[in-house]
DNA sequence: CATACTTGACAATGGCATTGTCAGGTTTCT
DNA sequence: AGAAACCTGACAATGCCATTGTCAAGTATG
């Protein structure tokens, strides 16, 4: 397996930085739910040496995404895992088109928590 | 979008047909839960000029999706209106997709599709 | 007339999502 | 070293959802 060297760059998206608990606050959320989408494979965070979970930008955004389909759109986590799927098997952005219906149903601007659209991780 | 004049053929699969009952067992639900589908905006079967549901073939069909959504996937109701509004806005059959998974069985090309539909674990 | 349909309401059951906590153990920071 | 935060696993409470089931009053059909 191929691996790319990546020098540390600090505004990598994908560069392993938040531990759960202040993942947890930046999503509003408890450890536990964070640790209990990780178990359902919806985000997998790094690890550090010694096991302790990081959370990158992508991995906030892939959790905002999974918060907002939930909350806002009433979707429970089977049909959140399914939509990932799909869009990974697609290689569409399928998930972008929901933003739109969501902030319709929703009047509560999801953009006051992100100005940029949440976007899963990709693979 | 075709509007073409249909001789009334009884194999037309969009022909209504079923009643609600017999629909229900068709699809071995209770009349109550097809109701539920339909005032969740799921299936829309036609009705007679005296307001009796006709169910057709492709709303039976729709129906079993639901049923495999639901009970082999463990989707929602939102979840399966997510995925119902995707599949029209894209135009693509992205729910075929979703059977292979549910019977991951073998790996034989695609499948010519004989009819367009698919249809879930036909009992 | 009897049967099956309509809508609307109410309820019971079971399952899921989320939060919360506790225990025993490990890592990190001061 | 000691405190604080992390780890896993378990258990529980709350609240919502899906499904089935029934009842009532009204309409349709044979």
């Amino acid at each position: 397996m191929r691996v790319t060297f990546r020098r540390p760059d600090p505004r990598d998206p994908g560069r392993p930085v938040y531990v759960i608990s202040v993942a947890a606050s930046i999503v509003s959320v408890h450890p536990r739910t964070l640790r209990i989408y990780e178990d359902a494979g919806l985000v997998c965070p790094a690890r550090t040496p010694t096991n302790i979970r990081l959370y990158s930008e992508n991995d906030i955004r892939r959790v905002m995404w999974i918060r907002h389909l939930t909350q806002n759109l009433g979707v429970n986590l089977a049909g959140v895992r399914i939509l990932f799927e799909l869009e990974e098997r697609l290689g569409t952005r399928i998930l972008e088109r929901l933003y739109d219906e969501g902030a319709r149903d929703a009047e509560v601007a999801p953009a006051a928590e992100a100005d940029t659209t949440p976007e899963p991780s990709p693979a």
